[in-house]
DNA sequence: TAGATTACAAACTGAATGGTATGTAATTGC
DNA sequence: GCAATTACATACCATTCAGTTTGTAATCTA
């Protein structure tokens, strides 16, 4: 093999997700990538057939991270207590945690950059984001379902809901720190939310 | 006077404020938007100056309607009850009720878009977004206060982050509402939030 | 009814857009 | 050390972009 070109397609990548988040994808032109990127036109279009290649690239790329911290703060939670309702209010608090100090939260979330220019994302760029939400809600509902369970709530609610109340949080707050150009709303909030769930189980 | 241009202006808005909610503010072209109101491009430029003026109105005609509607649910509440935590919580169920079945939810939120595509936006439509926001925590906050000064939580809070739930969980509903392709989760999340409030105050 | 003003319509312009065609230098196996 | 492959670079093309120019029909004032 020659030279690899992975440097150079990371470096495209992080240039790119820079510019969708803060211009959109459209705003996003080629042009402004390779700039930003340093690179030629000839580069790009080396490692990307297309600019829905591209975006479709950076969705997965994203996603794929954002699935890793996930499940690592989960093993975490399971590792720190046995209590079904702690180990719940622990992934909360570890994710609030992890976003605490994170700059770049206020330049917002790819999730919500496909959610909010739906129609300017190739079909399967939007099935992957919207396939990761799934699989998120999926691996945090048994939290629920077992916290639930061990302690359940005076006023019942759907198990569903809240749990989408998790991915809510995180998206709002993202919304929020953007707004306010505020890095520290996002850990704030899912604290507000542990304490609204500490208070759903009675504790 | 001659003929109003008035029904003109508004038309234009309503295809620009759908097109940037659908492909962003770069991706709704001022072609795409007079195609869309099936009008010139001189008619277009006879009642905007430029496209930046274009996005500070829908901006801004967006913001009023917002706060109107919220003014209307917060007198709604102070009807419907004397107690400050039911004050509350109406709030929160009233809101709920208003975006039910409303399937415009679905392309998004425009405070979402600006926050989303920062650089985009010309410096005064952030203004007019973000101070806008401000104005709807500063209402909410007295019925917080209200609320928890009647019955302390046992946890406590901080009410400006407690406030800022409300924000959060608006636009991180209608992300998932765009994602998902589902104009009921708005609603739902509301009244997770309203459960989850009731808990706070140990109802 | 004359003249001014408003509300558009249509054709156009230069710059930026996504994408292509073609050329070249570096690295590899043989 | 030589051919094949990879990883780019440069110049270019058709289209779309925001914005301009010019013209005209409708409406109001006087």
């Amino acid at each position: 093999m020659p030279r690899s070109g992975e440097a150079t397609r990371q470096n495209i990548l992080d240039a790119a997700q820079n510019l969708v988040l803060r211009h959109g994808l459209a705003g996003a032109s080629i042009d402004r990538i390779i700039s930003a990127a340093d690179i030629t036109k000839g580069a790009f279009f080396h490692h990307f057939p297309n600019k829905a290649a591209l975006a479709e690239a950076v969705i997965a790329r994203f996603i794929k991270a954002e699935a890793e911290l996930f499940a690592s703060i989960c093993g975490q939670a399971e590792r720190l207590s046995d209590d079904s309702v702690q180990r719940l209010l622990n992934i909360i608090g570890l994710y609030a945690d992890a976003l605490d100090d994170h700059p770049e939260v206020v330049n917002g979330c790819l999730y919500a950059s496909v959610a909010m220019q739906r129609s300017e994302f190739p079909d399967n760029a939007i099935s992957i984001a919207t396939g990761s939400i799934d699989d998120a809600t999926r691996m945090l509902r048994p939290y629920y379902e077992a916290a639930i369970a061990a302690s359940p709530p005076r006023k019942d609610v759907d198990v569903d809901d809240l749990v989408d109340m998790f991915v809510t949080v995180g998206e709002g707050a993202m919304i929020m720190a953007g707004l306010r150009q505020d890095p520290s709303v996002p850990g704030k909030q899912f604290r507000v939310l542990k304490t609204q769930m500490e208070a759903i189980f009675g504790r």
